[in-house]
DNA sequence: GCCAAACCTTAACGTAACGTCAAAGTTTTT
DNA sequence: AAAAACTTTGACGTTACGTTAAGGTTTGGC
């Protein structure tokens, strides 16, 4: 039967059951975020349910995109011996400051976003164009006002750009 | 005055006027996306605005969150003799493509949000409790059909968690 | 023309969270 | 007992630079 005593097991079935890597896990090792309950006499990592679980809230944290020094924080307060309220009042200051750095996501990514569709709606103008980039302004460009080269700055070439550069 | 030839700068005043570093510049030209025009005699590097614009145009694509290889290829299509309209065409499927994955970033940070108010709100409900984290489980999370522990594993003890999968 | 300040050079390590070998030992299955 | 499957430690690779370090080059002032 098995090595393992118990319902201890191994590495791999840790990571299965939690959905992870062994390499993931023995990272964590590393980092001080958890630890094997005892070592097989041939030196295997032998895991408890409970280190499962543990594993399982790192995994949990993790999707919530904290970073690993962050979580060993979190996990930690767990350890220290408060009542439940003490503890729900800390780690909500963890999650809200969370929570904020997210909103600040999404803002930047819709930035971000806002840019690209402006910047194609710029580039569109000039599908129709057949002349050669290099040869200065084409017609799209030279009939619209707001010149498109300047907001697309990396679609002209760097003359074409000066010249845009001197007209304005 | 100079030793800088004509209207040439030194690598500080690139860095300066396309409001980046120095060691940015560098790396970018070892990642093959910009080189100087020439060096001093004393093997400083020497650049015209045509390299100033060129570096204008990676930070431009770098604000979209392209990444440098990526913008190497961007860059290089210019490069290639084409006209503007096939220019165009070809840019704008990397500027699409980039944009779905803006899409899926947003959707993305979305949903970690979702995550997190909905273990806020779960972890609210046990703001009031005083019993020792370690002690099974606490009157609020008693008082709820859909049992606050399951959603937020990170904050109760591993034992808790276990009797509360064994109720389930 | 000389000196200090400011600037530049290359080289190399550090970052975050693992992925991916490699070479060798252990456990499990047949 | 042999083979298959699993595990061990070790170490390099990844991205886009930041940050010293030790030592040359330019520049500006006198």
């Amino acid at each position: 039967m098995s090595k393992c005593k118990d319902g201890l097991m191994h590495i791999g079935k840790l990571a299965k059951e939690a959905g992870t890597t062994t390499r993931t896990v023995r990272y964590y090792e590393e980092m001080g975020l958890i630890c094997p309950e005892c070592r097989s006499s041939g030196g295997f990592r032998c895991y408890s349910h409970e280190q499962l679980t543990r594993l399982r809230m790192i995994l949990s944290l993790k999707e919530m995109e904290f970073d690993l020094e962050h979580i060993k924080v979190i996990i930690d307060k767990r350890e220290q011996n408060k009542t439940a309220g003490e503890l729900a009042h800390d780690i909500l200051e963890d999650l809200n400051e969370r929570l904020e750095e997210v909103e600040e996501q999404i803002a930047h990514y819709k930035h971000i976003r806002k840019t690209l569709t402006q910047t194609i709606a710029s580039i569109c103008a000039c599908l129709p164009c057949d002349l050669r980039v290099e040869e200065r302004l084409c017609p799209a460009c030279q009939t619209l006002n707001q010149p498109t080269c300047q907001s697309v700055p990396f679609f002209h070439s760097p003359s074409t750009i000066e010249t845009l550069e001197l007209k304005l």
